[in-house]
Order: structure tokens, then C-alpha cells, then sequence
DNA sequence: GCCAACGTTGGC
DNA sequence: GCCAACGTTGGC
């Protein structure tokens, strides 16, 4: 079982939004390397830290789980969406995403000073300068170490 | 709102 | 295939 980080922006998908919804899809991702991991590492049943990016307090939120994976995204193929690809065709789609299920939101987040507190947590990817990566993968020491400090 | 760090595009 | 120009992300 993996471990990911995947970051929202609470203005446009929150943690609430997931809780309300039960599911979603993980659709409008447009960078290969966030994709690649959707369509090759992502599996069934893995944890998924939520984070909310770009908002007053950064931080993780709660937890999702990746209840479906190699799901073509539909976006790519509405042309209505900001999210349109031309060069993707239902036959070979250019953009795979997962199916996200909610799992728990945080009576508190663990924000993101909190997280770079802990020096235990220098080397996560999210940590990191320049780290952009919407879609990143956590260690399970890493993991742990975040979990724990929700005690 | 600024801007550093990335990613993508497209002319050559 | 290089790389300048442009676009985006996201913390601050």
C-alpha cells in the first residue's frame, strides 16, 4: 500500500466538498508527471493525505482513499471545459485520473508550518524548494511520522 | 500581489 | 534538439 499527497485548492475542491460528495474524480490534472503516477503507481485502497494549497493555512486536511484507478478523464474531451484537450481522442486518451472516496477530515489540520516544525520531515517532497507537484508520493516513514502528530 | 521555480510551446 | 519566451503553481 502507497501513500500520496494530492493538493486542492479549497476555493475550487475542499476536504468538505469530498465529505459532502463521498467520491470524485480526480479529473483536470494537466501535468505528466502528477499523471503518470495517477495512471502507473496509484492503486486501489491507497491512503491519500488531502492538502489545500494556496489558500491562508496550507495544511493537510484528513484522508481519501484511491477507490479506482485508469479512469480517462472526461474533461479532456469537453469542449465547454477549461480543462478541453484537442489532441486527446476517446481511443487514446492523453489524461488518466483516479476515482478519490473520502475517507476522514481532521478535527484540526496539521498546517504546514507545523509539518516543516518537524525535523523529522526535512526531506518530504512537499518541503521541498520549488515542489510543485500536485500529485506526490509520501513515504510510509514519512506518512507515519505525519499521522502521529494528529495525537 | 509578488515572484521564484517549474513546465510547455514553438521557431529555428 | 536547443532554448527563449511564455504560462502556471503556490508559498509568502
Amino acid at each position: 500500500m502507497n501513500y500520496w499527497l494530492f493538493k486542492s485548492e479549497p476555493d475550487e475542491y475542499s476536504i468538505d466538498h469530498l465529505k459532502t460528495d463521498k467520491k470524485c474524480l480526480w479529473e483536470g490534472v494537466r501535468n505528466y508527471q502528477a499523471r503518470n503516477i495517477m495512471r502507473d503507481e496509484c492503486q486501489k485502497g491507497d491512503i491519500i493525505l488531502y492538502y489545500h494549497s494556496s489558500t491562508k493555512e496550507t495544511g493537510i486536511y484528513g484522508l481519501a482513499i484511491i477507490n479506482q484507478t485508469g479512469i480517462a478523464d472526461p474533461s479532456q474531451f469537453d469542449k465547454n471545459s477549461k480543462y478541453y484537450d484537442p489532441k486527446a481522442t476517446k481511443e487514446e486518451p492523453r489524461w488518466i485520473c483516479v476515482e478519490v472516496k473520502y475517507k476522514k477530515k481532521f478535527k484540526s489540520p496539521i498546517l504546514r508550518d507545523e509539518l516543516k516544525e518537524n525535523k523529522k520531515l526535512k526531506d518530504l517532497m512537499l518541503l521541498q524548494k520549488g515542489s510543485r507537484l500536485s500529485i506526490q508520493p509520501v513515504s510510509e516513514k514519512h506518512a507515519k511520522i505525519i499521522l502521529e502528530m494528529l495525537k
